[in-house]
DNA sequence: AGAAGGACCAGTGGTCCGTA
DNA sequence: AGAAGGACCAGTGGTCCGTA
């Protein structure tokens, strides 16, 4: 009765429940329910689902049976013509609080709510891990993102939702400095990528005023304490409360490091 | 200056401050410092720095180099003839409170040392990590053990420590319990593995009255909090909670599993 | 035989970089 | 160009099993 510790979560009434956190969150949305959840059947749900043919048709070997078909283009849901390959996400724009992303995009209210189902995955993972007398992770895990997956939670994966856990943060400790950023960043037009550089700023400010624990602040917040601290934004904490701003501000992991840096203006 | 995260405690003034917790521990003496520090310079306390020759002299590249020199023996200071292979830890055998180990053995009193020794290799390796901003183990990790290793305390590692962590935590939770069970397992002259084996019960009757939550009940407690659950004192909680005592009582990871367990009179 | 610990291994945290 | 995410990699937790 005894299984692998890790293989903890498998088939634990996943097949006929994919998501089923259909109001959980209801955090910042305008409306009753969150739009993304509303539209259920007609489209914009079963993004995860569409796929486009291409090389990896398993067993086919060979190019020659023509599966150059379709693309059946850009359509939201593609009944038929099966074919393999996963399609990608859409990608985020600034969207204000409130505000659904028109045409193939994303807005940032469904981003930060990809962390509240996470966090909800997370919960269902402790309860079955509990029931089983496991280790119980108090973090979101690979463990997590595999069981979200089989979850059906297919646009869920690991290094979008790191990529973006400051930003989340920000969102959860200072929720009208951040919708005030996402306003200003929409207005101007930038791109998902300046908005999101500039999410790290507020937050050394905040850290500042609660003596550089990044860590107590992460932990200290219900919803952001099952998020690692990022890597970075640990470095920007700690080179601030060092007064050495100039030289490492804003580099990854090594000076001089990866990520296009805008303005060290905190 | 930000240097990577795991290599975070390389040479932090290690060279020359070996062990220094010259009278940290404190605990269970009954002698004002504890046996295997008073001996400093005398033996025992270099066991450590023996060696035994063998195949692994690094360069010389081919057994005709005679070093069948010596074995020098096994007095305590073998001084000269440095040879290269590390000798291993005498065994444990089960001595009472305040009983130091005779001939070549160690006791009880000695292996619950080395635990507070690890979690006061913790606590530096914390402070480092905090004064660099990196992340800060809660637990003793492999990265603990390896800077014990570097700071010269080549005695610890991490098998041994796994090992006995559930005896170290009965120690701590229940001291004359533990005691009461060492004094009746020396007296019958019983081996350390099974006195080992002994102490799961006892440990499961505490969890048992404090509502089976083990990892609560280690993290309750100070210096027992750094150590992980040993996954078998886990599966003995769970499956006494469940009822199921029988079937899997004693086993390891997997039902019918390694070792050898003597009574489940618990 | 009983025991200490080097060394292995599956799965982790972290994120790069080939992809669309 | 900007962005999403498969897939890789160094170091982890866990402990087996060749060794003494």
């Amino acid at each position: 009765d005894t299984t692998h510790a890790l293989d903890a979560l498998s088939q634990e009434g996943l097949s006929e429940e994919p998501v089923q956190q259909k109001e959980a969150a209801g955090s910042g949305g305008g409306t009753g329910g969150l739009p993304w959840e509303v539209v259920a059947g007609d489209g914009k749900k079963k993004r995860q689902h569409r796929r486009k043919k291409g090389q990896a048709r398993m067993s086919s070997f060979g190019d020659d049976d023509g599966t150059d078909v379709g693309e059946a283009d850009d359509d939201e849901d593609n009944g038929g013509g099966v074919a393999d390959q996963r399609q990608r996400e859409h990608p985020f724009i600034v969207t204000e609080p409130g505000e659904v992303a028109r045409g193939k995009k994303n807005g940032l209210d469904y981003l930060f709510h990809l962390y509240e189902q996470c966090r909800d995955f997370l919960i269902q993972v402790q309860s079955i891990a509990k029931e089983r007398g496991e280790k119980c992770p108090t973090k979101v895990t690979n463990q997590v993102f595999r069981y979200a997956k089989k979850a059906g939670a297919t646009y869920i994966n690991k290094p979008k939702m790191r990529h973006y856990v400051h930003c989340y943060a920000l969102h959860c400790l200072d929720e009208e400095g951040s919708d005030a950023l996402r306003r200003g960043f929409k207005e101007r037009g930038e791109n998902v990528g300046s908005w999101r550089q500039a999410c790290y700023s507020p937050l050394v400010a905040i850290a500042a005023r609660q003596g550089w624990d990044i860590d107590a602040i992460f932990n200290a917040h219900p919803r952001l304490s099952v998020w690692y601290v990022p890597t970075k934004l640990r470095q920007l904490c700690h080179s601030q409360r060092s007064g050495a701003v100039a030289a490492v501000a804003a580099s990854s992991s090594v000076p001089g490091g990866v990520e296009h840096h805008h303005h060290l203006s905190f």
